[in-house]
DNA sequence: ATTGTATTGTACGCGTTCGTACTAAATACG
DNA sequence: CGTATTTAGTACGAACGCGTACAATACAAT
């Protein structure tokens, strides 16, 4: 037996370590909006939208129907976004931005992208891609591997 | 203005995707042994030392104090970890593994990696290396521009 | 020695995250 | 038509995760 020396160990650290620079940075900017790194998540889904309904956002956001309708919320109570039963389907709720909601949309998303650019901008539009080509084909490899899940969240046939 | 048009969001939405797929592929295994994913960390840093204090161990974990202290307190009701009030220094607390724990951890830790180690070395050495280097100019890119933490965690400085 | 400051760990509150179970509505099927 | 399965959303409990505040100890500087 050849003792794998399990040589993708720095590179899985890394990778974990990457994601929380990304998730304090960006995370620390929008509470000084008065928002949560989900809260703005599901406002930036929402803006520009006529509304969608919860299985939508969750697919956008990434996040699981369960947690969504915590952050939806304490969205609705903030006074950002309004749950309206869907027309055709009685099961669905269409949710989408109060006018509260859309103004803090207005405001807080291109600034928000504006924070971000230089940081990415740094590495340079080749190198972002071709990182962008290794993630996938990580992600790819990990979805391959993985059962599907019980309920939701097959993203394996997901169209975008 | 040239009007940027943030190129690199598909990268970003990469980096998030391939992290949450690497959680969830790692968590569901650690899961069916009994642990959740931050525990099995302390178990796997705690794995073949003489203990250390929490300091420690946040900076190997990437965790803040505050969440390792919860963390600490369900492995040691599980009698994996054991508590000692450092000698030299009265506000310290050295946290070793149980005999329990080793058990644990002589079982658990290599089984994991093994788990792990098709889905990256379906990447290739290489790749992996690239993929890590470029992981880690973003994250450095990422720091540049972080204000330094208030308490702790500033890794800017770190030596391993 | 006293004063001030930094470090270590805990306590606490809020928000998120996940798994599981549940209700209600829509759809498929016999 | 009537039943079975699927789908949408919620409810709930356990465990993070982070910021803030705090008590206790160590250390530095005069």
């Amino acid at each position: 037996m050849p003792t794998t020396h399990f040589e993708f160990l720095p590179t899985l650290r890394e990778l974990v370590r990457t994601y929380q620079a990304f998730d304090a940075f960006s995370g620390s900017h929008i509470r000084t909006l008065g928002l949560t790194t989900p809260q703005f998540d599901v406002i930036a889904t929402l803006g520009n939208t006529q509304g969608m309904n919860c299985r939508d956002i969750g697919q956008k956001t990434l996040m699981v129907k369960g947690t969504l309708t915590g952050v939806l919320d304490r969205l609705e109570q903030k006074g950002l976004i309004i749950r309206i039963s869907h027309p055709s389907d009685g099961r669905s709720t269409l949710v989408r931005l109060s006018p509260a909601g859309e103004e803090l949309f207005a405001r807080v998303f291109s600034a928000h992208l504006a924070h971000l650019e230089p940081v990415f901008a740094l590495l340079g539009r080749e190198t972002l891609e071709i990182l962008r080509q290794h993630l996938e084909q990580l992600r790819h490899s990990l979805e391959k591997q993985s059962d599907p899940s019980p309920d939701q969240e097959d993203f394996s046939r997901e169209r975008r």
